[in-house]
DNA sequence: GTGAAAGCGCTAACAG
DNA sequence: CTGTTAGCGCTTTCAC
């Protein structure tokens, strides 16, 4: 093994000095054009790659990020983690990835293991089972910036950005409305998860603004999965307050809805819009295709990257980042037959 | 900002030397018990935190591995790296994860950083546009392990890490076979990828093993999008030598497949079996839900990091590790009304 | 514009 | 068992 070039190599080679060659290198203006010039062709001539080790522990900050999510296996996280390495990638910083699997103690010992390799930022999405902020504070208090996304915890004070699930539901409702449907039904989340609690709300306030009734027993709580949402929608479908829509909070009991119409014989979407919630990749599969509220995972990915490159020197808490959640629009709601 | 405890800190505290400390926390034999034990609970007591980049400059090796994939946010890959998280995680290792998006120079570029980093392992799916493995020798010679996965190039030296393609194919028929079907047709990928080769000639000795005809109508070559499959299948389903079972290269074909049943109201599985290639998540979700080969991508990911872990001496190039890919039943195929 | 020297925090000889 | 010394490769004063 030939043992790596360094800096002290180059200036050897040039009758220079290592802080010559270091100023060289990167580019400094107090550094002869000349010199700049003859270190940069001996450089590549001798196949030099910069140690960013030892740069990093001489300037205790790296140019590495650490990504803390729940699993990275997961859709959502993995776009919002692409999206990040996007912009990330631009600026020269590197990930390094974490997943807590919804343990808090690993969420704990990540952040810590980050610490530990000098990262400029954590960037974190937090397990169902974190009990406190704590690690996130220790983070702070060795200046790394620490950026919460999708499920944050306001009461620690951070960046965050975050889907605007009440307000997603809010223009899910109103384009209901817009193809006139007129008893939109909903299939909610768990009462006591924040975000679907907030699509609950949602999709109240879109019934209200769109003038729209309100029928308690076209709700049907904790109504994920497929087959709670297709025996959800049989039900409603064949009792007395007839929906001509649903909302679903998930795609997969959007997808449990589409079945429901499908064994009653309920066409989709002239008697029935659907509408989920997420843009699961199968969305554009089934058959009609979903309608359902993407929420820009990616894009999210990439609004993380441009807070954290942008806001160095911020003092204050700043409010949460929205990404606009928004449906799009395929023919399972499609009832006039508009494009797009 | 208080500034970082380091082991001199503690030393000082403790009226020791660095080295004594450093030994202590590494728990080396070479120190006393009641020392060791001093050390720790002061290093517990002032929050010492190890620098981790000032131990990876000494040792020239950092306890990182670098994760080199086309996409993050591929089903696939994200499973991979998920299996590999789950290993690298008990071991300490901390990854470094690098998208290509497919592109040849960002994949040199990642290499050649992840070489800077001084990673322990570099562990990669090679990317479509890959034209050569210089940069893969090139961190070789940096004394850089190298892991390639799941798209490799065998003219390279390293591990590596794949699915028996053409093993399960021949299964897949296998399967087909047993449950009583007797003219598989296949919808097959491009002819000039490798992996869509080796099923292809998989399916074709799964028939020669089975005894069953082989009928050039009833394979459709470029059939990987829903539509393609869809139209294919109607083809060969109202043609003259209609099969009654289909193993599509992948889930998506298998989907249109589906689709074409059902719109010849064709009964699936008893007057067709329809079997995918992946595993997507959707398959778990059409109706029937369609069996289809599991690439047991988790499974790959950890036994990755069980090679590099276990193999830290080895002299020369190694058969490819075969991570056996399965038929995973579903209602699709299963006309017999098995369980399982 | 360039060089000399110090040091980031840790670990590995080598002594004792 | 513990201390001394040196150095990983780079960057940053501070001189000249």
């Amino acid at each position: 093994m030939k043992k790596p070039v360094t800096i002290y190599d180059i200036a050897k080679a040039l009758k220079l000095t290592g802080s010559t060659v270091s100023r060289a290198l990167r580019d400094r203006s107090d550094v002869g054009e000349e010199t700049k010039k003859k270190v940069l062709a001996q450089a590549k001539k001798m196949r030099y790659q910069p140690n960013l080790v030892a740069a990093n522990l001489r300037n205790g900050k790296t140019k590495a990020l650490g990504i803390v999510v729940p699993e990275i296996n997961n859709h959502f996280f993995a776009n919002v983690i692409a999206g990040i390495e996007h912009v990330s990638y631009q600026h020269g910083y590197n990930l390094i990835i974490c997943q807590t699997n919804e343990l808090f103690e690993k969420e704990v010992e990540s952040v810590k293991m980050l610490m530990n390799h000098n990262v400029a930022g954590i960037i974190i999405s937090l397990s169902k089972t974190t009990l406190n902020t704590l690690h996130l504070l220790e983070a702070k208090a060795h200046q790394i910036r620490v950026i919460q996304f999708d499920r944050t915890d306001s009461k620690f004070d951070s960046l965050r950005i975050i889907n605007n699930n009440f307000e997603s539901a809010v223009n899910a409702v109103k384009h209901l409305h817009e193809q006139g449907y007129q008893r939109p039904a909903f299939l909610a989340g768990p009462r006591d998860v924040n975000i679907f609690q907030e699509r609950y709300e949602g999709f109240r306030k879109g019934l209200e603004l769109a003038g729209l009734p309100f029928t308690r027993k076209n709700v049907a709580f904790d109504c994920l999965t497929k087959e709670k949402a297709k025996s959800a929608m049989v039900k409603m479908l064949t009792g007395p307050s007839r929906p001509d829509a649903v909302l679903a909070s998930a795609d997969l009991a959007a997808l449990g809805a589409l079945e429901a119409a499908n064994e009653l014989g309920i066409n989709v979407p002239s008697e029935l819009g659907i509408c989920g919630f997420s843009n699961e990749p199968y969305t554009e599969l089934t058959n009609p295709t979903l309608s359902t509220v993407d929420q820009y995972s990616i894009e999210m990915g990439k609004r993380i990257m441009e807070a954290f490159i942008g806001s160095p020197g911020r003092k204050k808490t700043p409010d949460p980042i929205i990404v606009n959640a928004d449906v799009v629009v395929r023919r399972s709601t499609n009832r006039l037959g508009l494009t797009g």
